[in-house]
DNA sequence: GCCTTTATTATTGTCAACAATATCAATTTA
DNA sequence: TAAATTGATATTGTTGACAATAATAAAGGC
């Protein structure tokens, strides 16, 4: 087990200790940064080899990650790290939206004052750098991911765990394919200050409209850029 | 394997007749039917035992429920099946919401007008069913569902698959162990009546707001029926 | 008698070998 | 030469045994 953990372990399971577990991060993480490219077939012998275990804890981390959709297993044939292509990403927008436009209703509601303070904090943080950095928006990676926050503090830990520990490694897989793809960081902060007022104010309605409306509008910018990138 | 295919298999693996397979399908339908009962622990020898089967496999298939939220796994203690207490539900309720309602305002966009003309047939068969049952209204699983074949034909198959093939077992699971509550009978079929209007006039905004509106409907039932079967 | 510690047992996690199936390469046929 | 068939190889699926950990039972101390 000669894997490295290099990113906070967003998925609950960081108690998690048996090569099984190990290996599922490892793999996990070989996928979304793109060692292990989209549509690439899983040889089990190698990887075993690559992650130091045998083909029983491998197997067990090949199917856990079937469960976050990042591979697709075929009976008899194998398992494929799954592609995401421009209609598989409107799709995972799709999904995104409604969850997350539930999950900011909820958070509106829910969200202790505390919570809200921290929320607004970061908000700070974000503006700031983004003024001292020449307008680029600081997008970050879990706990101190402006989504990821209000997700994590809505109070249904069913979907906070759909979004966070399903679909949330999907969208890191696609961040990471299409890192070159600019950002729209001037909507972004904007957007994402408006939707900390409607929370602050707890109106879930209007939080549920904000927050729909900028993955709706992210979900049409991806759109373009990759139409256009592939003219 | 002597576990008998009890129900239709729903969940894309119908193709799959490994051992694994077999199991995962055998042993999901043991919990969602309380032969299992909920907050039971699995023991890993004696279920490969009743279905006759090596631990590999049967360790497979929990593998594969627990992506399903059927089963709760805690590394070197074992897996437990889940409980469905009403927190759990009403949240379960909330992300069906959500999701159902993102599915309906899809699909009054994307459905054929023949998917149009199936569902209206299939509403046509639950009204008879009611006029002729003495007002019962017909609940019936997998592709006769009314919820189920909008889903299906809703155009988004990440979407398709949250509700399908992870909540629809969790919702059936509910279902089984409340079969004597009442249903909302009298109210359910207007209200697909009225869903069914808006998807026909392709009217996305409103098929949304009705299926959310009957999905949080039926949420409130359950609550007042499990807070009132408490006292 | 109750609490703590130790020992035993059972279960979970892993391994390596064998069985079953798919894939690939070589040969034959049209 | 291309397509079909056959055989060999590699991979996936499964099994049973061993290792590691948790749970349970027994022993000791207050």
């Amino acid at each position: 087990m000669n894997a490295e953990h290099k990113s906070k372990s967003l998925d609950g399971e960081s108690g998690d200790k048996t090569l099984s577990g190990l290996t599922t991060e490892a793999l996990r993480e070989a996928i979304i940064q793109g060692e292990i490219p989209p549509g690439e077939k899983l040889n089990e012998p190698q990887l075993a080899e690559r992650f130091q275990v045998s083909r029983g804890p491998l197997r067990e981390a090949i199917r856990r990650l079937v469960g976050l959709k990042l591979i697709e297993h075929v009976p008899h044939v194998g398992a494929r790290v799954v592609t995401l292509d421009l209609p598989k990403v409107m799709e995972l927008y799709e999904v995104r939206e409604a969850l997350e436009g539930k999950a900011a209703a909820l958070a509106a509601q829910n969200m202790t004052d505390e919570q809200i303070t921290d929320l607004g904090r970061l908000l700070d943080h974000h503006r700031v750098h983004f003024e001292q950095n020449q307008g680029e928006y600081l997008q970050e990676d879990g706990d101190d991911d402006f989504h990821y926050k209000i997700i994590q503090s809505c109070g249904n830990a069913l979907l906070s765990h759909q979004l966070c520990h399903e679909l949330y490694h999907l969208i890191r897989m696609f961040r990471f394919q299409t890192s070159r793809l600019k950002s729209r960081s001037d909507h972004a902060l904007k957007e994402h200050t408006q939707l900390f007022y409607a929370i602050e104010q707890r109106d879930s309605q209007l939080a549920e409209i904000l927050i729909r409306r900028h993955i709706n509008r992210a979900k049409e910018s991806i759109r373009n850029a990759l139409l256009n990138n592939e003219t």
